[in-house]
DNA sequence: TATATCAGTTAGCGGTGGCTAACTGATGCT
DNA sequence: AGCATCAGTTAGCCACCGCTAACTGATATA
């Protein structure tokens, strides 16, 4: 299964609604503004990658390679984010382009910046 | 008409092919590696959007429109490339990223940028 | 003049990824 | 018991945006 920028959201989300406890279709679909079948269709591709598995209680569980990719996501924003801030863009600006940023750099542009960030602060 | 991210793409491309002569749909398709139909259904949604003109001999010709969006797009193209260069990007990946950095991004970021890669020379 | 080539269009396919409408099935309240 | 609510699924719509196949029409060449 090929991981494209939806499915990389909908992991995103996952993961860090689960840094707070048990996630649901529901909660993914009214974080990201989504409705239901969106979520649920997406939920299902991402069953049958085993990027998740489902419990008898609904809720979502990352697998280890849906963590993985995940938490990769996740610090791809971070880092889009601490970069944005410090050259000046507000919080919220930040985290908006850095959502969409994220799904289409490449390893090379996002190591640069980690190590500009790092390096000037 | 809504600007979409293939749609900028094509309108990029021919400011800058029209940079070196007159640009037909053909040398669209070459440049972008995409079928004639594909780019004989943008280029018809960029007519209808006044974007552009097509010419009786099959030349592309921007409007003020388009060729002020063309502008913004490659403006963007420019600052971010310069800017990964400068932070030690290699020049393919550089302009790769860039490439797809340039539809997403907030005005405000893509000026923090500029302003950021002006400064720190 | 006949044919080949080239540019462009039309028709239609397929995948992504939103959406609504409407159903199911479980839980909870009167 | 009966009904409402909530979560999730199914079916099917639509827009975007690639693609191939096959056509048209103009130009160029044998």
């Amino acid at each position: 299964m090929e991981l494209h920028e939806s499915a990389e959201m909908y992991l995103e989300t996952i993961y860090v609604l689960s840094q707070k406890g048990a996630v649901r279709s529901i909660d993914v679909a009214e974080k990201m503004g989504y409705s239901k079948p969106s979520v649920s269709r997406a939920v299902g591709l991402l069953k049958a990658g085993e990027y998740l598995t489902v419990g008898v209680d609904g809720s979502l569980l990352l697998t280890g390679k849906g963590r993985d990719a995940a938490k990769s996501i996740f610090e791809r924003h971070t880092v889009l984010t601490a970069f944005l801030t410090k050259v000046g863009v507000s919080a919220d600006t930040a985290a908006l382009d850095a959502c969409r940023i994220e799904h289409v750099i490449s390893t090379e542009t996002l190591e640069a910046i980690k190590k500009f960030t790092e390096s000037s602060q």
